[in-house]
RNA sequence: UGGGGAUUGGUGUAACGGUAGCACGAGUGACUCUGACUCACUUAGUCUAGGUUCGAAUCCUAGAUCCCCAACCA
């Protein structure tokens, strides 16, 4: 007891840092720390010329389908890497099903991933453009190799009767054909090759365990016979590589280091090995097979679920077919170019998806993080604008028939360079129908029988009285306005402080100078967290409301600046001032201007009037 | 019942045998010409049971729960 324990701090530990401005580093996730152990060990060699370790990545999608935000992860992942650490970065289709692969997916893709700024044909970690098409020649070579090394067979089993013998965990398959000689195989390969048979008819597989406990161990299939004319390679080709077969020669090829994929190839990671072990088995400085080709190292991540959205293709894909939406790009789909027709800055989905981390857990994602990181973008770079949704006419009975003023309006209280503009003023406005209550609760600071309020960068009005139609529906209202709150700015006394102030403040436009515009308002698509898990159809949990159309009134600034950029494919954004942030939708017209609300402002008035 | 993974506040994510921290959310307050933004404070966690150890989220043993795998899809 009386010698110290352990007197000191324990050997091996380094001091702790100071909880200073330094602890600002993120720490490394899994992804990183493997990189960064193997460039330590110099696992991966350097570049060619430089003292750089290799990173190489590559993002490789089926096109088969539009991207979404779970692609945006594995894009921003995989871009990213390559960028931290001077390495390269890819983007390859593995185009290997012409059956469901198209060009207008391969295009769509090529978009959404430089939009997204993957950057994989400009700047200095473009690594390029491939297809695994291209690679069919070489594959079929290596598929001829590992025949002749009596690791592969052609198998004349039906799909059915496959199944019939594919075993059970501990009982295993069996194939009649497993012990053919080579040169059979070989030949009916060339004729699987040359179009001789039928889809079906036979495959190639790999010769490695039936009895594994792993089925995808159990000779999975190399080529299958697709007589179908492909995107890219035309009608070259009716055999066509399965991914297990392709994929690790992709990588291997274009020389990738570390190949990043979604947990469910974890299964697949020892055929992944596999293949490109049985290629390299015999081969060597004297062998006839010639060098060893290079082996990646597969890595597996949890792809990124967010909560009251679908994210399978087949999903979203039957939602265009069906039409439940009006396309891939419907702006309440979870798709990137959904989102960018939305108005989302591709910033908002890169700061999303770093945000959210990686890791192999499954998990939910809150979409709302989604809807904040656009928040966050969006409130320091879109312009300020005011436009009404629902109007209300409001009357300033003491304003001089035919009067305008032009006020100032602050473009962007976040950004003092956007500077100001002139809004004009008039006797009649609109006000949003929701900043009126003839009965207000206690805490409502907009305008009511008798209130004052302040409208924005304008005038403090009073509202005087009510009008009604004969139903009782409001259908406008009277009010007077105070010529010293010329600005928007309280009246000061002689010693300097305000002689009246304010709570509220609300937004407006001027009737004579309004310009009319359709505005789409959209909310989840789904209204289930996890759509599906109630009823087994996620189509029972679409939300009925997810879209709504407004004929809204807007400042004639907005109209003279609704642009749309065909060639970025985005939309101007704008801040409708206590509304949200909306962009120009690419079906607007100078005569019919749509906007998009890319999505609302936080409304902790919402929140408290709402469950009351 | 075979194999492969995973498990830390409401959610996401750190810790790598040595003070369980960060972000989001939520709550409260301040500020405000956007009920926004910003700022401050508060809230709340190691799946369970044993064991090793001066000390366990971390190592060991046994369980529990969830996900993936028997397409000629990727």
């Amino acid at each position: 007891m009386n010698a110290p324990v352990n007197p000191s701090k324990p050997a091996g530990k380094p001091a702790q840092a100071s909880p200073s401005p330094a602890s600002e580093e993120r720490s490394l996730n899994f992804l990183e720390q493997i990189i960064e152990a193997d460039n330590a060990s110099g696992k991966w060699g350097s570049w060619d010329g430089s003292k750089t370790p290799r990173v190489h990545t590559r993002f490789p999608p089926e096109p088969n389908g539009y991207l979404h935000v779970g692609h945006a992860k594995s894009i921003c992942l995989n871009s990213g890497l390559a960028k931290k650490y001077g390495g390269k970065f890819n983007l390859r289709f593995d185009d290997t099903n012409p059956a469901k692969e198209e060009q207008e997916y391969v295009d769509s893709i090529i978009r959404d991933v430089k939009w997204l700024g993957g950057d994989f044909d400009t700047g200095p970690n473009a690594g390029g453009l491939f297809y695994a098409s291209n690679y069919f020649d070489q594959m079929y070579a290596f598929a001829v190799e590992l025949i002749k090394k009596g690791r592969a067979y052609v198998c004349q089993l039906s799909g059915d009767e496959v199944s019939a013998r594919r075993g059970t965990p501990t009982v295993p398959a069996t194939s009649p054909w497993r012990d053919r000689p080579a040169e059979e195989s070989l030949r009916l390969l060339d004729e699987m090759r040359d179009g001789k048979h039928a889809n079906g008819a036979m495959t190639l597989r790999a010769k490695i365990d039936l009895a594994s406990p792993n089925f995808n161990l159990r000779d999975p299939v190399m080529y299958r016979i697709v007589h179908e004319e492909h995107h890219n390679t035309g009608k070259k080709w009716c055999i066509y590589p399965m991914y297990d077969w392709a994929h690790g020669l992709e990588d291997s090829l274009e020389g990738i280091t570390h190949s990043i994929c979604t947990l469910e190839f974890e299964n697949h990671r020892p055929l992944y090995d596999w293949f490109i072990d049985a290629i390299n088995d015999g081969r060597g400085p004297d062998s006839e097979w010639g060098m060893p080709i290079h082996h990646p190292q597969q890595i597996e991540f949890a792809k990124l679920r967010p909560t009251y959205t679908v994210m399978s293709k087949r999903n979203l894909l039957k939602m265009v077919e069906e039409k439940v939406v009006s396309g891939w790009d419907d702006p309440r789909m979870p798709t990137i170019s959904a989102m960018r027709r939305r108005g989302y800055p591709p910033e908002a989905l890169r700061n999303f998806v770093t945000d959210v981390g990686v890791t192999k857990v499954e998990s939910y994602i809150d979409v709302g993080r989604l809807e904040n990181a656009a928040r966050d973008v969006l409130n320091k770079t879109a312009p300020r604008a005011m436009a009404v949704l629902r109007p209300l006419k409001v009357t300033i009975e003491n304003w001089p028939e035919g009067k305008v003023d032009e006020l100032d309006f602050v473009i962007n209280p976040e950004d003092a360079a956007a500077g100001k503009r002139k809004v004009p003023f008039s006797r009649v406005i609109y006000i949003e129908r929701d900043d009126f209550m003839e009965n207000p609760p206690k805490k409502f600071f907009r305008l009511a029988p008798g209130a004052e309020v302040r409208l924005r960068w304008a005038y403090f009005i009073t509202c005087t009285g009510v009008e009604k139609d004969a139903a009782g529906n409001i259908t406008g209202i009277r009010a007077t306005y105070d010529p010293a709150t010329r600005g928007g700015d309280a009246p000061v006394g002689p010693d300097g402080t305000p002689t009246k102030k304010v709570k509220g403040t609300i937004h407006w436009v001027s009737a004579e100078h309004a310009v009319a515009a359709k505005v789409r308002l959209f909310d989840r698509l789904f209204s289930a967290e996890t759509p599906g898990e109630r009823t087994g159809n996620y189509m029972d949990d679409l939300n009925p409301n997810s879209l709504e159309t407004v004929d809204a009134l807007v400042e004639p600034w907005l109209a003279q600046h609704a642009s749309y950029d065909h060639k970025s494919l985005e939309g101007a954004r704008f801040q409708f001032e206590r509304l949200g942030y909306f962009c120009i939708d690419k079906d607007s017209a100078p005569g019919g201007l749509i906007f998009n609300r890319s999505v609302t402002l936080k409304d902790s008035w919402a929140k408290e009037a709402k469950p009351g």
